[in-house]
DNA sequence: CGGCATGTTGAAACGTTTCAACGAGAGTGG
DNA sequence: CCACTCTCGTTGAAACGTTTCAACATGCCG
């Protein structure tokens, strides 16, 4: 089990048989809407590459970003009739999209339905991680948090730059940061050496367990 | 569908055949502890009568309140093996309580496993707009998102007080907000003349409108 | 090279937290 | 029945962190 505020979302299950990773291929380029908020759910989704957020716009403007997703990662599983969430992608992205009918066939097969429910629940977990550290944690802990969760327990060195996934606007929206307090608390942890900021969207982790240590692991 | 910010967690399928609302009844008293965050899941529960608490404990000391269970939510259902949060009786509290291998020889019903999905996928929705919440709202509508959502559509007004399942401090903890700045929220909302505080545990809606309007519906 | 999106930094405004003191209410025992 | 006590709620004031608005820097692409 992983500590709070750390756990995000992430497809533990090798759910590969879902789709039997074959199907329509389908590509999206930087910044194309794949579904929108309320729209009727026709497909799932396994990524290939790239990138995807889901998020939810509010009254006041303001965009929460709920996850993104890497590749391997699965999304619109849920059986609600429609989106909850828009899906956009951030970057030119590749992924499988399997027609629901076809899920809910699969899902006959009970090690697959469970497969499926596991993902849910892995989800929900999720969520409640990522609802902790919207609830308590600061900016510099969330943006530590948020690359401590990008490395995904593999090791990143001076020679091998972390690669983001986002901008620092959406890095913000899914922290629950502005875009400036987001840039300061990464400025933070450069100053910090615990970090180092070749180009905008690479990272290179000088001192991971101090990151994870701010993280809270 | 409902407004962002505002979906908590409701079993909105009618599950009242998941253990047939017959088994073995099961008493708590104020602030006992129902289940421990670790702890291998036997039991699933169902609510009959008072509240709970489903949180999850900070290295900082912080807590954050994940769900506050209400009559007739069912939870404990997540196919992990171990609980991600410590569940509390808030006051006392009679719930049933099912065998989890009861469950998942039960899920072996499609309409019961589909019922199942929609439960879980309703509190993946829930928790993503309480994180959309945390993420972007201030304390005011914090506060008054929290008392719509627990008037559960029924009207409350001058003649029928809303009784609160929960002091302040767990208020806040569900809130992500300190206990005096939801009491300030309050009072806020108490001087605006939009409730009314008859005592500790009751609040009176005087202006269901203009609250629902604070809390962005 | 210019133009545009993106990132960075500064300073003031704003809201929340924190610490501290006080008040109100419920329950207990004299 | 009152007084005591303990918990819970309320309010105040200062400290703190984040947001906001603004300006400027950087990098990318035509």
């Amino acid at each position: 089990m992983c500590a709070p505020g750390c756990r995000f979302l992430r497809s533990d299950t090798t759910t590969e048989s879902w789709i039997g990773n074959s199907g329509p291929i389908a590509r999206y380029l930087r910044g194309q809407t794949i579904f929108v908020e309320g729209d009727q759910a026709r497909w799932s989704y396994k990524m290939i590459e790239g990138a995807v957020r889901y998020s939810r716009i509010l009254p006041d403007g303001h965009r929460q970003i709920h996850d993104i997703f890497l590749p391997d990662d699965t999304f619109g599983l849920e059986p609600a009739g429609t989106f909850s969430g828009t899906a956009e992608a951030i970057g030119d992205v590749v992924l499988l999209r399997c027609p629901r009918s076809c899920i809910a066939r699969q899902s006959e097969q009970p090690d697959l339905r469970q497969a499926m429910m596991e993902m849910l629940s892995g989800s929900l977990s999720a969520a409640q991680d990522h609802l902790t550290m919207l609830g308590h944690r600061g900016a510099k802990e969330r943006v530590a948090c948020f690359l401590v969760y990008l490395t995904k327990g593999e090791i990143f060195g001076a020679d091998r730059p972390l690669e983001l996934p986002c901008g620092r606007q959406d890095m913000g929206d899914y922290l629950g940061l502005s875009l400036e307090t987001t840039c300061r608390a990464i400025t933070d942890l450069r100053v910090s050496q615990i970090i180092a900021i070749p180009n905008r969207r690479q990272i290179i982790i000088r001192d991971l367990p101090r990151l994870r240590g701010i993280a809270g692991i």
